[in-house]
RNA sequence: GGGGGUAUAGCUCAGUUGGUUAGAGCGCCUGAUUGACAUUCAGGAGGUCGAUGGUUCAAGUCCAUCUACUCCCA
């Protein structure tokens, strides 16, 4: 075996394993239907995308639980992919075009800029996933699944025709979101709403029918006047009911237009009038309705003002904006300008204010509502933290049609045609299905593509062979419904809950309604973890332009991916936000460093034993040489392991990590390890604590592979735990029962009364080495202490880890005594502390140090009686709580009896 | 306007059916290095658990109100 380095190199040891991992197959899925399956399917980053602090979070949730699955012996597949995010892609690709060839799409026509877009994508796209290779993603890269893929394409096609048959599609003239820079509509879910400092325009318009009386009108949105049909009162509101059907003049281009009556408006916002520009606002284009106004929509596709905005014709939306506001002023009608901060919609893409705009869509009509809350409800799906079902819930509550139209080219082209120089919002003029109609020269194709969500809402199907609802593959049978989804809290609509409706109905025949057993079998997942989202360490968004983001491989290459992994789960809260501060990654780090030097330090402490299995390791206890240590220690072990087994089921993640890390660190290495080297320095006790510590070395590895496979992974090979070829993914941790079934069979009986008596010694330890410090003794190891021990009990207790504590505490001698006389000491569970010393005492030192601990000590006893005096709580309380309150407080007054003696001394 | 979340040490956070003298890491201070690890070890200082009220024998933990910050939806 080759000797261990002194520090923890991970550069060389990562991609070492991972080829090896490939090369093995170890992320490959099969489909095994003698086990139990475990399936993830990651969230898929856009194509265009590269790895971002995020990504890291959530990939390392996923790669832990797959992990875990594999070695449990589960059937498991973490399944990768991109989606070809519409919006972002064709953006880029468009400004590139025009950067380096001046050109716009159209002058490439759709053909080719899809070709040139394919193209980009396959140069620059799927850098991410090679990126999660560093992480130590486990994902099964030869199932890699696109959004575009022609299997996947004709999934997403196939979903919209079948939604089209079962009657949930529709076609129709409506106001959606408007994006002028990517030039298409949007979904309510991809607006994002922000407060935005703008001005509120107050002006006035003279009444036709009484010149010289005006109406005061306020608006923030000015370059629409040209827009304006109408303005509208509240019939109920005094000031202006008399005025209702008379008109105003619109000041520019200046015309007469009607005053209407309108409960919408609301009487004490602003003036209580309302401009009416139904072209330009949701709730403008329903007054208009419900008054017969006309629609007259004065800006282009692309947010320029156009020609039947008059004045303002040609000019940009902001800029219209400045001039309408000077128009106005010498038309002697603004009234006065106000800074005002009011609510805008952005476009999430472009990060642009959207325009409301009426155009033809595509709509869907979500099937499936009920059951879906049924599904989260009932708990068929569990969600972590639960609380995120509420917002599932109201946001299913109050659902509007999905606009799933984009006009864009990058995409799923709609699977609809129209006969040509027919009215298309006819169905009968349509031909809907994957296929063209046989006589195409009398057909044109809709020129739009899908939403992307509209392909991601099939990721949980797709990916594994649904092409159509009532067809199966073997993998959709074995591995749907998966197991678990990772994913952030901030797409649980565009998402999340789309998969979820998107399986209930398509996964299967149709169905007006499901039963829960129905339901159970077309949900896309069982349980999801909502991870929180990271933030930088002033709890700002990381974002490009703040340029607040590390660079994932940097902090991989400073800190070792394990290091990373570790670091973030321990401080990423359960579904809480989290703020990275690189400091805290260097944690990680510091623990693979402690983990691998424990390692190196059993190397060198002897030789190397049959480490293959449990029960080989367990052989090689003596029975008869357990001590106090290796029972507290192994104890533990069972411990650890049963807990971790919980923690990861309830995804727990972050009390996972610290588990693994407080007994590694405090009890394993800091104490067992510690205590162990007088142990090991004696031939005939050397060999049986070493196959303790080989037991602890190994469980530990397999606890913590999940976080750390690597490291893990290296070590397990380097201390013979496995053999060549075989991996530690295939060793499964169990919850202790394994080890507590090799412990019966070799007869190793441990002591769990001594996991009392080890923390005994440890409170021994670290007192004596309190006052050592104190005594300007720390760092001598040959200390004389005298010890009154409280009891018998005690007193074996100590004098049987007599070199132990030797050893722990830097002692040449540890006497005991009856009493401690006229000299003051320290007081613990297990006795006095008396530090011999040379030398006077420093008397007032002394005085100060024991009165604040009998201020301390003081405070209990008196708690302690004033609780056991108090008849109703004797009375109340269950029994082994008033016993230990009982034993406390005889505790805490025998050592403040002690402490005053020890003070009265001194005086 | 509606609905979440959070508030515990200087900082970031644990604290799982209410029950010892409320913990960890980092930071700070003191001391330690010739054989696992300075990516280390030992010790120390530092908290009226956001505020008020309630339930209970017992509240950081449960309930109500309030305050601050934050997110989502309108």
């Amino acid at each position: 075996m080759a000797e261990i380095p002194k520090s923890y190199d991970p550069q060389g040891v990562e991609q070492r394993w991972y080829e090896q991992w490939l090369a093995a197959g170890c992320f490959k899925g099969k489909v095994d239907t003698t086990r139990e399956s475990f399936a993830v399917m990651i969230p898929p980053p856009n194509v265009t995308g590269v790895l971002h602090m995020g990504h890291l979070l959530n990939n390392t949730l996923q790669d832990i639980m797959i992990r875990r699955a594999r070695q449990e012996g589960k059937s498991a597949l973490w399944l990768p992919g991109t989606d070809h995010a519409g919006i972002a892609t064709q953006s880029r690709v468009e400004k590139e075009l025009r950067q380096k060839e001046g050109k716009t799409r159209h002058d490439l026509g759709r053909e080719k800029f899809i070709q040139v877009a394919s193209e980009w994508r396959d140069k620059h796209g799927g850098i991410i996933l090679s990126q999660l290779q560093k992480l130590g993603a486990s994902c099964d890269w030869d199932r890699k699944v696109h959004t575009l893929d022609e299997g996947y394409s004709q999934a997403v096609l196939q979903a919209f025709v079948t939604l089209y048959e079962r009657g949930y599609v529709y076609r129709g003239k409506r106001m959606v979101n408007w994006c002028p820079v990517s030039q298409t509509g949007l979904s309510d879910e991809e607006v994002i709403m922000k407060p935005t400092q703008g001005s509120l325009f107050k002006m006035r318009y003279e009444v036709v029918e009484q010149p010289g009386t005006f109406l005061e009108i306020s608006t923030t949105r000015p370059e629409t006047i040209p827009g304006d049909v109408a303005v509208a009162v509240n019939p109920e509101d005094s000031r202006y009911q008399h005025l209702i059907g008379k008109h105003v003049w619109r000041p520019f281009p200046r015309t007469q237009i009607p005053i209407v009556g309108d409960t919408a408006v609301e009487k004490d916002f602003g003036t209580g009038v309302l401009k009416v520009t139904p072209a330009h606002d949701r709730t403008d284009f329903e007054i208009g309705k419900r008054h017969n106004l006309a629609v007259l929509d004065v800006m282009n596709p692309d947010g320029t003002m156009n020609a039947d905005a008059g004045p303002l014709a040609g000019l940009e939306r902001f800029k219209a904006r400045t001039a309408a506001a000077k128009l106005l002023e010498e038309l002697g009608a603004l009234v006065k300008i106000e800074p005002y901060e009011n609510t805008v919609g952005y476009s999430e893409r472009a990060d642009v204010p959207i325009e409301p705009r009426l155009s033809e869509q595509w709509f869907i009509h979500y099937p499936k509502i009920e059951e879906a809350k049924r599904a989260v409800t009932s708990g068929m799906i569990k969600f972590h933290p639960e609380r995120w079902t509420k917002t599932y819930l109201h946001w299913l509550d109050n659902i509007q049609d999905w606009c799933v139209s984009r006009q864009l080219w990058w995409g799923h082209r709609i699977p609809v045609w129209y006969r040509k120089g027919s009215d298309r919002n006819d169905a009968k003029n349509r031909h809907v299905s994957l296929q063209p109609p046989s006589d195409p020269a009398n057909w044109e194709q809709d020129n739009d593509v899908l939403d992307t969500w509209a392909s991601s809402w099939l990721w949980c199907l797709a990916t594994i062979g649904w092409r159509k609802p009532g067809e199966t593959t073997e993998e959709l049978k074995h591995w749907y419904p998966t197991g678990a989804l990772a994913t952030g809290p901030d797409i649980i609509f565009l998402w999340v809950a789309r998969m979820i409706i998107a399986g209930l109905e398509l996964h299967g025949p149709e169905k007006k309604t499901l039963t829960d057993d129905e339901i159970r079998a077309r949900i896309p997942f069982k349980r999801v973890y909502f991870n929180g989202i990271i933030r930088d360490k002033l709890g700002r968004k990381m974002s490009k332009s703040l340029g607040n983001s590390p660079e994932p491989l940097d902090l991989i290459a400073k800190f070792g991916a394990d290091g990373l992994r570790f670091g973030l789960l321990s401080i990423a809260p359960k579904g809480q936000d989290i703020l990275f501060d690189e400091d805290r990654v260097s944690q990680g780090r510091n623990f693979c460093n402690k983990i691998w030097n424990a390692a190196r330090f059993r190397q060198m402490s002897g030789p190397m034993f049959d480490n293959s299995s449990i029960p080989s390791i367990v052989k090689r206890i003596n029975s008869a040489q357990l001590d106090d240590d290796d029972s507290a220690i192994l104890h533990g072990l069972i411990t650890l392991s049963k807990a971790t087994a919980h923690q990861l089921d309830e995804h727990e993640f972050t009390a996972y990590a610290q588990g693994l890390y407080g007994y590694f660190w405090g009890d394993f290495c800091d104490w067992y390890v510690e205590a162990s080297k007088v142990r090991l320095a004696d031939p005939v006790l050397r060999d049986h604590c070493l196959a303790v510590q080989d037991l602890v070395l190994r469980q530990f590895l397999l606890l913590l592979h999940p976080i750390a496979p690597f490291i893990t992974e290296e070590l397990w090979h380097l201390l013979g735990y496995g053999k060549e070829n075989e991996f530690i993914q295939n060793q499964n941790p169990s919850d202790g029962s394994d080890l507590i079934n090799a412990f019966q069979t070799s007869s190793v009986k441990l002591d769990v009364s001594k996991v009392a008596d080890v923390a005994l010694l440890r409170e021994f330890v670290a007192e004596v080495r309190a006052t050592k410090s104190q005594a300007n003794q720390a760092t001598k190891r040959d200390s004389i202490i005298t010890v009154i021990p409280k009891d018998t009990k005690a007193k074996t207790l100590l004098s049987h880890n007599r070199d132990k504590l030797g050893r722990l505490a830097g002692l040449s001698e540890m006497q005991f005594a009856e009493s401690s006389g006229d000299r003051p000491g320290t007081v613990c569970q297990l006795g006095t502390v008396i530090l011999e010393q040379s030398g006077t005492i420093d008397v007032a030192a002394e005085k100060i140090r024991l009165s604040k601990e009998l201020e301390k000590i003081e405070k209990a006893v008196v708690a302690g009686e004033a609780k056991l005096s108090n008849e109703t709580f004797v009375s109340k309380a269950p029994a082994n709580i008033l016993e230990g309150a009982r034993k406390q407080l005889a505790e805490a007054t025998a050592k403040r009896d002690e402490i005053v003696r020890m003070l009265k001394t001194l005086n």
